[in-house]
DNA sequence: GACCCGATTGTCT
DNA sequence: GACAATCGGGTCA
């Protein structure tokens, strides 16, 4: 059975365990984080802004490293089938700027039918297939193939779920319990977690029923946000080697840590 | 049509 | 830290 599949029913049926999350859209990053959230806190500043909100098309229309750092605190949302709705608050992204940029799939100007989203209007999702068994899920951004990885969530809402949704997607057979760190810490532990796959290609953040984004209640003050080098693309030279990665401090659901980096930031 | 590679992950040593 | 899994997309002949 393909992955797709398995998604498709996912997206139909809830685990029967999953008790714990009730659509309120307004608790999302409002209570404590699950066991490490008070630690997370002194990142933060309180935001005025309307934390339900849906996030429209106009937010997305900056350019992709403006808009990576905007990312990071906001609330992305998923509603399965039947109604259950996953939450995560986006603590880790990585901006792929277009055509000058060696480590994009758009560099050098290349459209093609997979990329094609990429090239669409600002808030676009564009989701890919990697090493043949795994999704990675972006948002284009303000400038011609240029948008924004999602690296990283912190899980709020619909863990259970989450954790059912990994377990049937990962390769090999149930061998334990997912910890709530493992669920979303990664591009495509994400995309399994959420049920992303394929068919949410060329999707519209701001108008689609099944995954949008929400204002998070907290954001992250400037000092909290690391800048470090992208994961997985060695061979893109100098590009490589770009700031172009972005994190929050001390997030214990960040997928890598990069030490040099927020030393940089300390100095 | 053939071949190579990959914005990853999980397991094993 | 090493390595396998797995297949679509890109490139080239």
């Amino acid at each position: 059975m393909g992955q797709k599949k398995k998604l498709a029913e996912a997206d139909q049926q809830q685990s029967p365990t999953d008790t714990a999350w009730m659509p309120s859209s307004k608790k999302s990053c409002l209570r404590p984080s699950l066991a490490l959230g008070s630690q997370r806190s002194i990142y933060f500043s309180q935001s005025p802004k309307d934390h339900s909100a849906r996030l429209g098309s106009e937010f997305f229309g900056q350019p992709a490293v403006s808009l990576a750092r905007a990312l990071l605190g906001q609330v992305l949302v998923r509603r399965l089938g039947d109604g259950t709705e996953l939450r995560g608050c986006i603590v880790e992204t990585e901006a792929y700027l277009g055509p000058e940029d060696e480590a994009a799939h758009s560099r050098g100007g290349r459209q093609t039918p997979r990329n094609r989203s990429m090239f669409m209007k600002p808030g676009t999702l564009y989701v890919y297939l990697i090493y043949g068994m795994y999704f990675c899920m972006n948002v284009s951004s303000q400038g011609d193939g240029a948008c924004v990885l999602l690296r990283a969530l912190e899980p709020l809402g619909g863990l259970e779920t989450m954790r059912q949704l990994r377990r049937t997607l990962r390769k090999g057979t149930i061998s334990r319990a997912l910890k709530d760190r493992e669920l979303c810490s990664g591009p495509s532990k994400l995309c399994q977690a959420l049920a992303i796959d394929k068919s949410f290609d060329q999707r519209d953040l701001a108008q689609d029923e099944a995954v949008w984004l929400e204002h998070g209640s907290l954001e992250p003050s400037a000092s909290a946000v690391v800048a470090a080098a992208r994961i997985g693309i060695g061979r893109a030279g100098e590009w490589a080697q770009k700031p172009l990665r972005f994190y929050i401090r001390g997030s214990p659901w960040v997928s890598v840590v990069d030490k040099v980096a927020e030393q940089d930031i300390q100095a």
